[in-house]
DNA sequence: GTTCTAGAAC
DNA sequence: GTTCTAGAAC
């Protein structure tokens, strides 16, 4: 009996000699989990071992699987350890707080600072072992706290410690690093506040009605970013590929990007403001072509076209993950290193890309009958399906039938559903060689001449959309099509056959994007690292239209395609009054800077932390849709004030992401640009129309706005109200812009300038420095 | 553009 | 009961 109870003080005395501690910092990155670990370390009084996600795997990121083996391990050695990863939610620590049994106590060390810093931290840090630099840090954060659920002791901790500012964590380095072998820290709760606010109110309110499945991130416990479902399973998919490279890009590729990483939160999604063709494997459906061989080719002709063209950019869709030709092509565009910015794979219905999957596209291509009529299944009847009527309408207009090797771009009406909720401007049909026996005019396995034809479908397709960028404006006067890919057989009704395609207008737009290559010095040189939405300046100097006087650009009459007859209520007017007289005494606290062109305010109402107005001082240009081409180098004017004062709040605050970009149809009287910054961090900001007001088409890029300027055509939408975009569900603002994104196009023209972005991933700071998408 | 309110929707 | 929406007034 003695020797047994000696046995036990014996085993309790050992107990209390190797009592460990299980510490699980909890935290964003950025955060500081690494620095307190490494700063108890140093002046520690009893051993630990730090286990980092980030740098687990022969110092690349691991699982947390591995970090639990680690943990366990350290502690077998006598070890305290700390769980040096995120662990924002309660489901991610669960396994950890597991590793707390009789002889291990586990604590929890919240550094709840505010988002901002992290943000910030996380732009300016160079070398994070996680690789998670530059802007897109900021969707990164934000987008994870937003899933923050603080700890408590019921999920077993017996300690939790919550900073809340620099001297907490300091006083908490301290603590730890004082605890002797033997020593013990209290239990319970320390430093909590008593506020958990992840989310501004009023903006989840109207959030809440995002899909799960628009938001999701199935991916957190394990990744740093997260991945809206939709992307989730298709690597090569461009905002997985920028939201998970938080955590696996190379520091190569992300200088590589560096515009597009430093545009922002949004940053994401800068690049998917450019011009955007989504295009559908062309016929390895149903008409049975080697997919292989498809691959190749596709390859091919998307290298051709890139290299060809410096400012648009191509994807290629299919509904489902298990796609084989995404994955083959995919796998050989990685092969050539072509740039995954401007071509990558997606996956997603080819008619719900925006409102589905957050990617804004200026075209798409059908994979036409030779008839050129809806029906038949596969991508063609979902296309004509979500199109409505107008697409066959218009596309009656221009041709009867497709011969195999051909396409033909037909202008979507701003009728077209396809149009007003996708932003699609343009249907490319395409048709390709058939293999399938049970379909007439088959090939009979004749693959030398079925690669010939499928090579002049992808290359007809592609010269659609870069006849949409650029061919001129003179004969499309005419109509409300874009004919593409036409010689002049195309004027007597039938497409034509792009291998003998030698359209002057196509050649004079290679030529002139190919003046552009050498003018153009790449995103990177061109933007600098400034976080602002931008291309219009550097895009001016690359248009065609101002070096190459044959493109006739239709100029403004009268009142132009604004709606003269619209009636301006009183409310609505303060800004034109503003314009009109600016030296006006009144005036004087709310105009920060006035030009000739223009005078700049900020707005009464902001939607986010930084939102100004670049109002024209021009008399009779009431909105975008007054505006056109003799209005350029007024806009040109305006986009260099907004653009200047963005930099100037990001020179201030770093963390800033800006978008400029004009309301379709505005509210007030007397065209302005919007200069917002993409945290929407607002009291402001209340409602879903409000979201939506800068994050859908009703908020067109610059890139829109040009295509429609130079066209003296309608801006997309036309009218929102019209649209009822408003009534569109709400997605996270990305993508890009590039939201992203978002939001846009139309027709064929100059292409002036670039990223703006609707869509995807913007992220939006809430009034507590959260991040909500 | 905002605010307010009534009534519908949940 | 609360939340959302649409309309009116400014």
């Amino acid at each position: 009996m003695d020797s047994e109870m000696a046995s036990k003080e014996e085993v309790e005395d050992d107990e209390r000699k190797t009592r460990m501690v299980v510490v699980i910092l909890v935290g964003a990155p950025g955060s500081g989990k690494s620095t307190f670990c490494e700063a108890v370390m140093k002046s520690a009084h009893r051993p630990w071992s730090r286990v980092c996600q980030d740098t687990i795997a022969n110092g690349k990121a691991g699982t947390k699987a591995q970090c639990l083996k680690s943990a366990n391990d350290a502690l077998k050695d006598g070890k305290s350890v700390f769980i040096d990863r995120c662990n924002l939610e309660s489901e991610q620590r669960a396994e950890f707080v597991k590793l707390g049994r009789d002889q291990v106590d586990v604590h929890a060390v919240v550094l709840d600072l505010p988002a901002r810093l992290c943000i910030s931290r996380c732009v300016k840090r160079t070398g994070h072992e996680g690789n998670l630099q530059g802007g897109k840090a900021a969707a990164v954060v934000n987008r994870m706290l937003q899933k923050k659920e603080l700890p408590k002791l019921s999920e077993g901790f017996t300690r939790i410690t919550f900073c809340n500012d620099e001297s907490d964590v300091e006083s908490a380095v301290k603590k730890y690093s004082a605890l002797g072998p033997l020593d013990t820290l209290s239990s319970g709760c320390f430093g909590q506040k008593s506020s958990n606010s992840k989310v501004q109110v009023g903006i989840m309110k109207f959030l809440k009605k995002v899909e799960p499945s628009n938001i999701v991130d199935s991916n957190l416990g394990t990744s740093q970013g997260t991945v809206p479902k939709h992307y989730a399973k298709d690597s090569s998919c461009l905002e997985q590929k920028k939201m998970a490279s938080t955590v696996s890009v190379s520091d190569k590729e992300v200088e590589h990007r560096n515009l597009s990483d430093n545009l922002s939160g949004v940053s994401a999604v800068s690049v998917s403001d450019i011009p955007t063709l989504a295009f559908p494997s062309i016929s390895t459906a149903d008409f049975q072509f080697d997919i292989e061989k498809a691959s190749d080719i596709i390859v091919e002709k998307v290298e051709e076209f890139l290299n060809k063209v410096t400012n648009a950019r191509l994807v290629l869709v299919d509904l489902t993950h298990r796609s084989k030709i995404l994955s083959m092509v995919k796998a050989r565009a990685a092969l050539k290193h072509i740039d995954t910015d401007r071509f990558f794979t997606f996956v997603g219905d080819i008619t719900q890309l925006y409102t589905g999957g957050g990617l804004h596209c200026t075209a798409i291509a059908n994979a036409a009958n030779w008839r050129l009529k809806p029906g038949g299944g596969g991508v063609n009847a979902a296309i004509f399906n979500a199109a409505g009527p107008s697409l066959e309408t218009a596309t009656k207009e221009r041709a009867g039938y497709l011969s195999p090797g051909s396409a033909l771009v037909v202008h979507l009406p701003s009728s077209s559903p396809l149009h007003k909720k996708q932003g699609v401007s343009h249907v490319i049909h395409v048709l390709g060689p058939n293999m399938n026996p049970q379909r007439p005019n088959f090939l009979n396995n004749d693959y030398k001449k079925g690669c010939e034809v499928l090579r002049e479908a992808y290359s007809s397709l592609f010269n659609g959309f870069l006849s949409i960028l650029k061919s001129s404006v003179l004969e499309d006067k005419r109509n409300d099509q874009t004919p593409v890919s036409r010689t002049s057989e195309s004027d007597r009704g039938s497409p034509t056959d792009s291998s003998k395609n030698s359209d002057q207008k196509i050649k004079r737009a290679v030529t002139c994007e190919s003046e552009k290559s050498k003018k153009y010095k790449g995103p990177e040189e061109g933007l600098g690292n400034e976080q602002v939405k931008s291309g219009f300046t550097e895009d001016l100097d690359l248009t065609c239209s101002s070096e190459a006087p044959q493109v006739k650009v239709p100029v403004k009459k009268d009142k132009g395609n604004g709606d003269a007859s619209r009636t301006w209520s009183s409310w609505s007017l303060s800004l034109y009054h503003i314009a009109m007289h600016p030296e006006n005494e009144k005036y004087k606290k709310e105009i920060i800077e006035i030009s000739d062109d223009a005078v700049l305010l900020n707005d009464l109402y902001p939607k986010a932390r930084r939102h100004l107005l670049v109002v024209a001082r021009m008399d009779g240009l009431d909105c975008l849709a007054d505006a056109c081409e003799e209005h350029l180098h007024l806009l040109k004017a305006m986009h260099a004030m907004g653009e200047k004062w963005a930099k100037k709040s990001i020179s201030e605050d770093a963390s800033l992401i800006f978008r400029l970009g004009y309301h379709s149809d505005p509210s007030m009287r007397q065209l302005h640009l919007h200069v917002i910054s993409q945290d929407f961090n607002s009291s402001y900001l209340k409602n879903k129309k409000h979201w939506n007001t800068f994050n859908t088409a009703f908020f067109p890029g610059l890139w829109n706005m040009m295509i429609a300027v130079s066209i003296n055509s309608h801006v997309y939408p036309a009218n929102a109200r019209e649209t009822s975009i408003m009534d569109l569900n709400l997605y996270g603002h990305r993508i890009a812009s590039e939201t992203p994104d978002i939001e846009r196009h139309r027709a064929q023209v100059l292409v002036l300038s670039a990223p703006v972005c609707l869509h995807l991933f913007g992220s939006t700071l809430n009034k507590f420095g959260h991040k909500f998408f």
